[in-house]
RNA sequence: UGAGCAGGCCGGACGGCCGCGGCGCCUUUGCGGCGUCGAGGAAAGUCCGAGCUCCGCAGGGCAGGGCGCUUCCUAACAGGAAGGCGGGGCGACCCGACGGAAAGUGGAACAGAAAACACACAGCCGAUGGCCCUCGGGCACAGGCGAAGGUGAAAAGGUGCGGUAAGAGCGCACCAGCGGCCUGGCGACAGGUCGGCUUUUCAAACCCCGCCCGGAGCAAUGCCGAAUAGGGACGCUAUGGCGUGGCCCGCGUCGCGUCCGGGUUGGCAGCUAGAGGCUCGCGGCGACGCGAGUCCCAGAUGAAUGGCCGUCUCGGAGCGGUUCGCCGCUCUAGACAGAACUCGGCUUACAGGCCUGCUCACGUC
RNA sequence: GGCGGCAUAGCCAAAUGGUAAGGCAGAGGCCUGCAAAGCCUUGUAUUCCCGGUUCGAUUCCGGGUGCCGCCU
């Protein structure tokens, strides 16, 4: 199998608070329910992703189990997205109680409706 | 069988595919491959105690704070063990900030005569002394009294008998409390005996006594690198300022402090082998200590444990059968919760389950 | 991650351990042709929650919850 097909990493991150920042200016901005998306297209830049979950959606343990929802939905999409995409995805508190199912369909109805999901 | 008490433990297991963090090795042009390790009993709250680092030294005094029955354990502790005393429970057992109120200051609302010299008030008596008299008694005063005053959370030891004009620890017995002595115990304290007859409560009010405590915290601290403009205002300037303590002394140092404005907000070390875990033996009632062997067991920094699938068990729910002390099928891993310098505790949260010892009630033999 | 502070009526906010002030807002009335302003009257509190000390707790002492601030 082609085994970095599915894989997340680490250049593939934001990991500064400056990028995130320019993501929340530039960035054109979608709002679901439970989740925000960000997204930025531009030439000359890889594909990166990053997620933001702050303390109103809940304690550590729920706040760690969103992050990594988050982080394998951008895995499994992964092929499907344009390579010189970069996504913020910031949870809101009504992420708190989704499972996994339901937070990978809100997402991708939020990546479909920016326009940067294919297939 | 039911109800309960105490102590200890677990808190899914195995496998496959994809993915993530650390370390090691290989390959090193970028990359990648292989191996290995990868959350908890509370990792939590940050409530105590330490290690460690810095504050020149960590010194003295005051202030401030903490602890508070005894003995022991411990590096230390507000922790633990064994005991004492008090309270609760039929019991196994459980709970207790549990020094001092005759060192001093202060508080005790409302109600009540009075809230701490029992003074006044209301009241009782008027035996003794005085007057009248039908010699039973009556009257007012001097005086005596602290029983009854039923308010209050709390009323000046309690109950009984005697005593008296009326009464009172005034006397006696028992009980409670206080003090001395003797005996037992390392001690808290317990038991006995004698004595004079008694003193409210609040110190989680100030306080007194005894013991302890310098301040901060890994975003500490050290090193490397990048960037900007070292500019303005105010204050004090050597009996002064600063050096992290609230103040003073001592010590060190000589321009410093506060605010406004400007820049950077990157990397490395600290960073995981420790009062460490497990097993066995010995000492001790126990907490725990000593000795031997053995193991290496997370180290991220926008921050690693996840997703999907299969099998099996523990419970739970539903359906069907049932010789009902059970069997089969279907669904469902399901509590609290995520390391951030590290330990020892405490506290709080927790689906369900297991083990050991013990108590009570009922039934049967 | 560490350190510190706060919680009282709809809002702001006071209270030596003794029945929780005051202001704004609200309601009713007076005044006015109608309003505003002014004046009068009035309701409103599990003192964040759970325990303890005390005769009695907003206050004192533990534990918890929520919110806010500071340190790179």
């Amino acid at each position: 199998m082609c085994s970095g097909r599915y894989a997340f990493p680490q250049s593939e991150r934001l990991t500064r608070r400056r990028d995130y920042q320019r993501m929340y200016r530039e960035g054109s901005k979608r709002v679901g329910r439970a989740f925000i998306c960000y997204t930025v297209r531009h030439e000359h830049q890889g594909r990166k992703f990053g997620c933001a979950v702050s303390r109103r959606v809940g304690g550590a343990v729920t706040r760690n189990r969103v992050k990594r929802y988050l982080r394998e939905i951008y895995r499994t999409h992964r092929p499907e997205l344009p390579p010189n995409l970069r996504i913020v995805i910031v949870a809101r508190p009504t992420a708190s109680g989704m499972t996994y199912d339901q937070c990978r369909d809100a997402v991708r109805a939020l990546l479909k409706g920016a326009g940067v999901l294919h297939e």
